[in-house]
RNA sequence: GGAGGGGUUCCCGAGUGGCCAAAGGGGGCAGACUGUAAAUCUGUUGGCACCGCCUUCGAAGGUUCGAAUCCUUCUCCCUCCA
């Protein structure tokens, strides 16, 4: 099936340059196209993800990915969708970055053979010549132009610099790059990506008189338009050690209903009959979908295994049973409960679970915190040795938290 | 460079010498109702040894019995002029 009626299908594509022009090329061609990424922080995040399930359909298809990390344009920071301007990084840590979303992107896009290739925009971005620069590639822009993009019209009223002004022309002057070395022709990217897209498709065709093509996704958005993949504690991020699996899993487990075919086609290979007849389900039947988009996402992300212990972790605490061994796990030593030990010091200062003691204290009177699913009725309960079964307790913050407690 | 206006707790935003840990809203957390959904309602939302104490109102000093509020210096931001 032609890549692009895949996405279409999928509900991936918002805008296209030339949408039938792009349709044919996929059909008769292994196009090479490419996707950027700038290395904002040392792991992807869920943002990210939309993009990459869009460039895996690509090249499951046959069409080979360049994926293009941001060293260069990582210097100056894109303002798209900002409403300040970020922390400008060192360039050791952009370093650091692009290596972590090298290794991350390897466990989706297929690197062998050629079949996809990661290009840094470093390697060209960072030897340019300031005049050499404005007058092959400057001229080109108008600043009337780029002052009516969408994108800069909300940093107008709070304040650009001239920094990040030109981002746009160095994303634009990517294209161009690989359009001359790779006879790149397409770029993909998130919605948010569009004006600089147009940038590098016109870039290109003033300066070889050919036409490129370009193409932006829909944005991970919830059905209120916000953006999906932020928690209270930060981003949703793709690497195990800054987002557990087991959150990871109930991140998607517990998305608003309205969103499930959005994420189940987005976010998983599963069959598009299959995606439909899942996100149809009504009412309280509809949790199955969301159990099958949580393993699903998680399984790709993480991988089969961990995918099934998220899931049954998360079963065994929502049921109720106390099966354990798959939730998020502290490991106290036996010889502290023996006295018995404060509820309060047991889970803000051993597990960390709750950030401070006026906190758990709040919880506790909330009714908030449970052992094994009963409340904590008093201030100074204490925690001992009895109340653990086989070695390990339960305990759960709010209805959704679960936290378990092995002795050793 | 000149003139003016600002920086308040997670965010927005009140507060112009004691009644201010600081109104209101948003967001968060917890509870009720549910389907680990949404909406709604209730409580809560700096820390701690919690009817008390400690640390917060851009930074550092100062005035005062007492300062987010007054003074000085510094710093950052915005607007207009150049």
């Amino acid at each position: 099936m032609n890549a692009f009626n895949v996405l279409l299908e999928r509900g991936f594509i918002q805008q296209t340059t030339h949408e039938k022009e792009i349709r044919e090329l996929l059909e008769k061609e292994k196009v090479t196209f490419y996707i950027g990424f700038d290395p904002t922080a040392d792991s992807l995040h869920v943002g990210h993800f939309v993009t990459v399930m869009a460039m895996a359909h690509m090249q499951q298809a046959g069409h080979r990915p360049i994926v293009l990390l941001g060293g260069g344009t990582g210097m100056v920071g894109d303002p798209t969708g900002k409403t300040d301007m970020r922390k400008m990084m060192t360039p050791e840590i952009i370093e650091h970055h692009v290596n972590c979303f090298k290794t991350q992107l390897s466990k989706f896009i297929d690197f062998n053979n050629d079949a996809a290739i990661v290009v840094n925009n470093a390697d060209w971005l960072l030897k340019l010549n300031y005049i050499d620069f404005l007058r092959e590639i400057g001229v080109h822009f108008s600043v009337n132009r780029m002052l009516t993009a969408e994108c800069f019209k909300q940093r107008l009223e709070k304040g650009l610099s001239f920094l990040e002004f030109n981002y746009m022309l160095m994303q634009s002057y990517d294209f161009l790059e690989l359009y001359r070395q790779y006879n790149c022709k397409l770029q993909l990217g998130g919605n948010d990506q569009w004006s600089n897209i147009l940038g590098g498709v016109e870039l290109v065709r003033r300066l070889h008189g050919d036409t490129s093509f370009g193409m932006t996704f829909s944005l991970l958005t919830n059905s209120e338009g916000k953006k999906m993949g932020k928690t209270e504690n930060g981003a949703v991020w793709l690497d195990p050690k800054k987002t557990s699996p087991y959150d990871f899993y109930q991140y998607w487990r517990n998305i608003a209903d309205a969103d499930v075919k959005k994420c189940l086609s987005l976010l998983t290979f599963l069959p598009i009959e299959e995606v439909n007849a899942l996100s149809n389900l009504e009412g309280s039947e509809i949790n199955k979908a969301k159990e099958k988009l949580a393993f699903e996402v998680t399984k790709i992300v993480h991988g089969q295994e961990e995918a099934q212990k998220a899931e049954e972790g998360a079963k065994a605490a929502f049921s109720g049973k106390g099966a354990k061994g798959s939730l998020p796990t502290t490991e106290i030593a036996k010889s502290e409960f023996e006295e018995g030990l404060n509820i309060i010091t047991l889970v803000v200062d051993k597990m960390n679970l709750v950030a401070s003691r006026s906190e758990a204290r709040r919880l506790i009177e909330q009714k908030g915190l449970k052992l094994e699913g009963k409340s904590v009725e008093s201030l100074d309960q204490l925690v001992i040795l009895n109340d653990f079964t086989d070695g390990s307790l339960m305990i759960q913050k709010g209805k959704k938290v679960f936290h378990q407690v092995d002795l050793i």
